[in-house]
DNA sequence: TGTACATCAGTGAACGCGCGTTCACTGATGTAC
DNA sequence: TGTACATCAGTGAACGCGCGTTCACTGATGTAC
């Protein structure tokens, strides 16, 4: 059967990252092998490396990728209407229930602190993208979209780590208000 | 040597658990053995389970203790002392620099969400416990002790995925501005 | 355009390794008389 | 209080298992003439 053409090369490639950034916010990194990725991909462990150097190489590729679907889904014409529109998907009990199509941060984020530069580097960049596009004024000093993503990261974990889906719903609610508060023009 | 007394056994007993705190918040769950446990507590690994039945239930014990030390930390007379205390030692480089003795959700959250029954209830109840403590007013009703506990995990969590000393910094000072507005008074 | 051949995507078995857990054993501790 | 004995905290080797990675192999693809 074996050899694929380039183009079925591709098709695989992509077919392998979207399984891990799928799995490794569903799963956990750890937890999730590259034995998993390949059969979830449809293709047998062994090919891995014709792809990545490494499982870290596939987990900053799958980083990549899952920041970057966040940000695609954002919708609305003016930069306010796609901020308002990322915030509302972020918050909301669906994340909370399905993290294997959220935010990496939430799903991954003490995980990936301990990983190699490669990792690192892609989640640094991924907190630039999407703090910028959550900063309420175009003034670039007053950077309130770091801690915008900090809050709305800080919700959906603690919101995962609730008891009951009513405990989480409470949490995902007071994220919303405190969301709010954050936006209000300043007082002073 | 062995057999060693009851009170012999209490002091390994909290030996293994300070050991797994530290060492669980330091270089996450799943990357901390038992046997890496139980020799910084100077143990062998076989007699780990005279005093768990399993690693998850270690986890659990550990969680709270890490919780409750945070919490113990805290300084002051009023509650309104204890709580700028708590957030200033909590938005601070040093909490950054060392998880060893920080906060278990900025450490191990995204990980803890994937356990077992007996850990996630340890987290629940310190997620109680913690946001109590940071409700800005007496009233229970405006809970947004929960929504800065979110902010304070959020900041962590960003600021260790920085890829220098000066992103970090520049992460937690946007995290206390950000707190600062959340605790003004309501606008209306 | 046709042919001969090097390349390499994907397969499936194998590699060493470290993990969580189990177990036979040791000998001081705690207890029953 | 003294003695005989059961208990059990801790040891260190062993268990099966799944992991990341390697490798010989296959045969369609891509290329050079």
């Amino acid at each position: 059967m074996p050899r694929m053409s380039e183009a079925e090369k591709q098709k695989s490639h992509e077919r392998i990252i979207d399984a891990a950034a799928r799995l490794f916010r569903k799963n956990g990194i750890s937890a999730t092998s590259v034995s998993d990725v390949m059969q979830a991909a449809g293709l047998t462990q062994g090919g891995f490396y014709r792809h990545f150097a490494s499982k870290e190489d596939l987990v900053a590729a799958a980083f990549e990728r899952s920041a970057d679907e966040l940000l695609y889904k954002a919708e609305g014409g003016t930069a306010g209407e796609k901020r308002a529109d990322y915030i509302a998907k972020y918050l909301s009990t669906g994340h909370v229930a399905d993290p294997g199509q959220g935010c990496p941060f939430a799903a991954n984020g003490s995980e990936v602190t301990r990983l190699g530069d490669c990792v690192r580097s892609e989640a640094s960049d991924a907190i630039k993208r999407i703090s910028a596009m959550l900063n309420s004024t175009e003034d670039k000093t007053a950077d309130d979209g770091v801690a915008t993503l900090a809050l709305l990261v800080g919700t959906i974990t603690l919101a995962r780590l609730a008891q009951s889906d009513a405990e989480a719903t409470q949490i995902v609610e007071a994220g919303k208000v405190a969301i709010n508060r954050l936006n209000e023009a300043p007082l002073g």
